[in-house]
DNA sequence: TAGTTTCCTGAACCGCCGTTCAGCAAACCG
DNA sequence: CGGTTTGCTGAACGGCGGTTCAGGAAACTA
């Protein structure tokens, strides 16, 4: 309906994306995905050999999507290594509605790889990539004087399992970990990993209402003294 | 066969925690259950009204239990408050294949609870005992003076996303995240945060062979000096 | 002993869902 | 124009799996 132009092979794979993250991999049905596509079953396995299949290819369709909206979210307007730092941890937590089924579908990478060992070098791939994208930028600011000393291989993983453990708190809609509390938790120890000061830009508004609002809460700043050795 | 003894309710009780860990929730199926417990697919029915009860009865039961196994583990021979910490922190990183089991479970909790809303209070309440039982400890320690001044709270906070986060790596079997450095990452955060060295103890033998080793890495030991306000 | 409750089973029922298949219409080709 | 390929469908098949049901054996009661 939307766009009557677009490949019903392709639908079909949106509509898998679609309903892997709202029902987890085990329970999505084809019939489903078909109706959403405004297809028949039918042409499900004329397009895809089998479910397996269908889900495979959604699954890493899908993360290559979310790993490209990531990383060109970050780099648009960068002034100083701070501020894409943060918007990179901007955009690994589940700060808006696509973030959020991004991170879905995290889940349901974590859950199916914990049991199934085939998924395990994929996962572990993506992860490598995340770190890299991290240590790369967290080592830049260091070279330049804006970031504190440090191993950015180490502090890489810290913030990534930061990331990983306020978000998983956040979409499981645990009270204590509102998404400003993500946020703030995270900007807090980047900040003092990196020797940054956080500065409130604007006031916290409380109870935080939506998931779908883009509130500011602390930003990084870099330290305006470069130190160096 | 082991316990001809334990009542069959029960028997298929643990069956099913069993099932849940390794299958996940949707993937489990009440004939292999009743295989395991030794009865017919019926008597579950007789037991459990429907497989839904049955699941529901089975989580509620292992959380518990996974929460008790933590708990009692960490309280036993403490000298210091390092001491029992470093207890809690090997408490909540999948070091035995018992852990590495409840992490299953924890991870399958995620899977449910990011779809399913009446998941979550309970949750939520998992999360705030976890979270209530590290702020004190550190409360504590930082009162008698043995860590660094903080907010129990939010270091409380970081030490559970960094353990979900480094944990998570782990059982999805993420070669750069080997039980090992799961541990020493967390042990070099928190001892920063608490102000303790982290010594040593036994070399980290190198590419760490299997999961059921309980192996020594560095050891947190508490400041020499203590220091208030 | 007779009656009742408690556990437990084999067998069948039934709905869901992945998959297959025969066929149809449009586009494409010569 | 006839022939073939491509995209698509409705209908049916097959099995897996949750659930039900009629009954049976043992334990418990009086």
């Amino acid at each position: 309906m939307s766009q009557p132009a677009r490949p019903a092979r392709e639908r079909i794979l949106a509509a898998a994306v679609r309903r892997i993250a709202r029902e987890g991999m085990e329970g999505v049905r084809i019939a489903r995905i078909a109706m959403d596509a405004g297809v028949s079953p039918a042409l499900v396995h004329y397009h895809f050999a089998t479910r397996e299949a269908l889900l495979a290819e959604a699954l890493d369709y899908s993360y290559n999507y979310a790993e490209e909206r990531r990383i060109s979210s970050g780099s648009e307007i960068a002034t100083s290594h701070a501020e894409r730092l943060e918007a990179m941890l901007e955009g690994c937590l589940p700060t808006s509605p696509e973030l959020h089924d991004d991170w879905l579908l995290w889940v349901e990478l974590w859950h199916q790889a914990a049991r199934n060992e085939q998924l395990r070098p994929f996962a572990g791939e993506l992860y490598s990539r995340l770190h890299a994208w991290f240590a790369d930028e967290i080592a830049a600011g260091v070279a330049a004087g804006e970031f504190a000393r440090c191993d950015p291989d180490e502090v890489g993983d810290r913030i990534l399992a930061l990331l990983d453990g306020v978000g998983v708190r956040t979409i499981i809609g645990d009270p204590q970990m509102s998404l400003a509390r993500a946020r703030q938790t995270v900007r807090a120890a980047v900040a003092h990993e990196l020797g940054l000061s956080v500065s409130p830009a604007g006031l916290a508004e409380a109870p935080e209402p939506v998931l779908h609002r883009q509130e500011v809460g602390m930003r990084l700043i870099p330290r305006s003294t470069a130190q160096r050795s």
